[in-house]
DNA sequence: CTTTGTGATTGTTACGTTTTAATCGAGGCG
DNA sequence: CGCCTCGATTAAAACGTAACAATCACAAAG
């Protein structure tokens, strides 16, 4: 029940309540004697600054929002992982929300994070939507775009070449000799897929093969559950390809266990690439061919383009970042 | 900059600020036909409501503070994922705060969470310290625990039966006809470890066995990587015992992958079995067999314990649920 | 015609902090 | 000794909302 205040620590260290705030907030400024009467009257008292209060009147807090589309997927634990470090160095609490692909969900947690008045935003966007963030922007909220290009230049975006990764994905396919291809996806609206199946496309069309070859299987979700799913789906269409390329590891590795299950060999029977290098991918039955993103630094370089906007807005320079992915051969592949 | 504030919703709609209020906090006391004006209002302005202004003037807020031991766990993940659903569902938004199995981290945390003025706070302790929950009880902020028993009757708790878990691990080994056996840890303050061992103990003396020829190996983590350490330590001392049980999955993935590495077969050199049935762990190069826990209802669970102490402070009356763990058997152990 | 009751709305105050301008005290300098 | 400067401290005014008592309109009851 016990509110204590800063009036309360001002009574006790016989000052006013405006030394507390400056020992809390500017302590450079308040003499070495009274800062240090205030500090241990802070600490006798357990007092502890009223985050609410401090926001309201400062008109911003010290918490950034963290939206992923996936919190399941250890891509983007890492990258929330870097997040945390970053602005937890610099003072910041991070507020993550977790949209699970659902639009739905994604903009609730915009919401929640603009109710907050958190100070930025870092967010992996489910689908293209330039205007929901623009509305955050006018209220004064930073926007970082994580694993993401920007579609324009006055913002901050830091990704990946996924067009690159899915042409690497494919060109190694071929390489190992593949005849039929297959491209295992997510929902058509999110980026990533798209790129990837672009960058799929190309390599095969550098190849001298026809990119309408590739037969796509689109899943709702990019879980293991549902790469098993899509595994049974070509499995009972008897259209199974012998690559495939799926847009990420958990796709791939439920795509590996329903095949192993069916009794398909691979890499003997079908060639199986996935996306992410997750921790999990050599660790897998047959273990993993994937494509390897630089993630935890993905998080803590948005993370300090955020921050470095919110503190000098006037100097700040945005930025795009674009990282190049790495192939890692394992045995899922020939 | 636009900061529009229920002044200027009232002001367009032609009623007073208190009537916005209430059309936000208690819109069955206000006559329809004001109501929809004002919600147009709302509309018309992009109002959003400023929780910080709101949570000083009420008190409270609308958020739940989640501390979790490690986010990378998919354990934890799944936990995460049932607290977030029963905590929307209710209106409360959720604040996830990593401590990465460092109690500075986990202190840090927590004070965010006080600063926040959180409504409740959902914490797997990473060791024990009734004192700090205390602090925040003192605060007026609720606690529950999960994934660890109550010590007392006054809290809520909600956990799964980690002693059976280990008895149920190591008598599996025992059945397969294991003669050395080997227990491979994290840090001894984490309670998890320290109940599977126990029960790990009782298993051996129920089977007639010396408790103290289990073998410990503890390691600082209890990641994937740890377990790989793990490996090649016990590689190293030449010391393998013939059955290994891991507290948790991660470390049992490390394992597996330490142990093939270095040309170690299993189960036929080595019966392995993990903690907590993640995902992951029926597809891994040797599927785990591994001791299943309700994870996602434990989030779900200890949620709606919390907010039914938070919103009837009075008539609620704490509960500590304990939940049983399941064997799954797989390929990893004989 | 007054009183009473009821449901809807409003005015006001307080929440705990930050911030700005104002005040104070102590030297330094002419 | 008076004037100025400068650093340290303070007083007071917000910030946007919730809650409560007060008011209002209006109809039913006496």
């Amino acid at each position: 029940m016990s509110t204590v205040s800063i009036k309360d620590v001002a009574a006790r260290a016989g000052v006013s309540p405006g030394t507390v705030s400056n020992v809390l907030n500017r302590p450079e400024k308040v003499a070495d004697s009274t800062r240090t009467r205030v500090e241990s009257a802070i600490r006798e008292l357990g007092f502890v600054r009223h985050g609410s209060a401090s926001t309201l009147r400062a008109g911003h807090s010290r918490t950034v929002g963290l939206s992923v589309i996936d919190i399941g997927n250890p891509f983007f634990t890492d990258v929330a992982a870097g997040v945390e470090d970053v602005a937890s160095e610099r003072g910041y609490a991070v507020i993550l929300g977790n949209s699970s692909g659902s639009r739905m969900k994604e903009e609730r947690n915009l919401l929640v994070f603009a109710e907050q008045r958190v100070r930025g935003v870092l967010i992996t966007p489910s689908d293209e939507d330039p205007q929901r963030l623009d509305q955050l922007r006018a209220r004064g909220i930073c926007v970082v775009l994580v694993d993401h290009p920007a579609e324009r230049s006055d913002q901050c975006a830091v990704a990946v070449n996924d067009v690159t990764g899915g042409s690497m994905a494919v060109a190694h396919l071929l390489e190992g000799g593949a005849g039929s291809l297959g491209f295992v996806t997510g929902p058509a609206t999110i980026r990533q897929c798209q790129d990837r199946r672009r960058g799929a496309e190309q390599a095969m069309a550098a190849a001298g093969r026809d990119p309408r070859e590739l037969r796509e299987v689109a899943m709702p979700a990019m879980t293991a559950k549902a790469g098993q799913q899509a595994a049974e789906k070509l499995l009972a269409d008897g259209s199974m390809p012998d690559a495939l390329f799926c847009a990420n590891d958990l796709l791939a590795l439920g795509m590996l266990r329903g095949l192993l299950q069916a009794g398909v060999r691979v890499p003997h029977d079908v060639s199986l690439i996935g996306y992410d290098d997750i921790d999990f991918a050599s660790a897998s039955t047959v273990s993993l061919t994937s494509i390897r993103q630089p993630t935890y630094q993905l998080g803590r370089v948005a993370t300090d383009l955020l921050l470095d906007e919110c503190d000098n807005p006037d100097t700040h320079a945005h930025q795009q970042i674009m990282f190049q992915p790495d192939l890692v051969v394992r045995e899922s592949t020939r």
